[in-house]
DNA sequence: GTCTATAGTGGGATAGAC
DNA sequence: GTCTATCCCACTATAGAC
């Protein structure tokens, strides 16, 4: 309150785009902690400072924050994305560095993209059209990488680039629900062992010296 | 409700646990799409042939569904797993058939399990921590397999277990948000990809052979 | 740009007849 | 075990003053 007033007599509507983020911050940390139909915008309201009644000044409606911050996650991470891809020397150096952006810009935003991520679901019409049509251009970019990597012969083509694609998102995504900023393991850390796993596997070296290509066979569980 | 006449001749009373199960399975699906606060009690109702207020004579309340459909989905995933863990010859046939049972229990029974997975944070007191407890103990048999495994020498030891085990269950559990039945992919198909991939890794047999030592150093991006 | 007040809807749950 | 009827509450969104 307080800061507004001291605020407001900067320039009248100059803090407007600042309120609208602080709204855009404060519902994704309650969207992601309690999902977006349990969230009120009482509550959303309480936490930014101001009345019910005066949110309806920045947003048409709830559904508003939620495409918002959809789009400003996807944004993000499509920027790191392409930043990332154009830079590495092989296919295994730029999937390595994919990666690393990957997760460095999902937990460096984590409320946001974990709502994008999960209450994808909750969104209508048009608004809900474009966020998938954003999320689909993410994920063909992370597929193109491990498909080039797949014709420079750096990535196994026993499995169809479609399924190695899912499961690097697979790998990646989880972490959303897991990772906590206020244990000992840092992004950039975690994006290291992930790259690791992904790449070599979690098999041993000496259990890939020995009977390596027969083992390939018998994978099925009985 | 001709169903529920033919039966409730048979013995009064005695339909009262298939109409339960019944609703799990419809609230299941609903929670799944649309989220458990978006889901009413109405519609549940609806879907299972009964009037709103009839829901009450089976159910404490609309919580008690998303806790027992929680409950179903952990005990069903447990079992599977035990029996895996007691067969395999070694850790990674172990692992192959933890991951076998792990997706495709997952996926038979994908409405409860995918609820379970995200809508924990909608539960409440103890009901909250008795499927957390559950959850956590199932994630602790996959951590055994993991370290066993390392002590066997079996699995890479330059990663921590927790590690390995987080990095599972990220490339086993997103499989739940993405993955359609209607599709040409089996359960039993995605598992050993997803095993593949864990074991032994997207690099090529030829990426493997040389400079295999050396790589490990730089794992970094920029 | 924020306030107070309130409209209007739909939610979960209960009571009591059959 | 299911029905009808209804209570009570909390929600999103709007109206109009300042």
């Amino acid at each position: 309150m307080t800061d507004q007033a001291r605020v407001s007599h900067v320039g009248a509507g100059e803090d407007a785009a600042g309120t609208f983020q602080r709204m855009l911050a404060i519902a994704a940390r309650l969207f992601w902690a309690k999902g977006y139909a349990a969230t009120t915008t009482r509550e959303i309201a309480r936490l930014v400072g101001l009345q019910k009644g005066s949110l309806y000044h920045h947003i048409e409606g709830k559904e508003e924050l939620l495409y918002r911050l959809c789009i400003d996650a996807l944004e993000r991470v499509q920027e790191a994305a392409e930043q990332s891809v154009h830079q590495g020397t092989d296919a295994t150096d730029r999937l390595r560095r994919l990666i690393h952006h990957h997760v460095t810009s999902m937990l460096a935003d984590r409320d946001k993209h974990a709502t994008m991520l999960i209450e994808l679901r909750s969104l209508t019409g048009e608004r809900r059209s474009e966020v998938i049509r954003l999320r689909d251009r993410y994920e063909a970019l992370v597929g193109e990488v491990i498909a080039e990597g797949q014709r420079e012969g750096i990535f196994r083509a026993d499995i169809e680039p479609r399924y190695l694609t899912l499961s690097l998102l697979n790998l990646l995504n989880w972490t959303i629900f897991w990772f906590d900023p206020e244990r000992p393991l840092s992004p950039e850390a975690l994006s290291q062992i992930l790259s690791t796993v992904y790449i070599e596997g979690v098999s041993s070296l000496a259990g890939r010296a020995d009977g390596w290509r027969q083992d390939r066979t018998k994978r099925a569980p009985g």
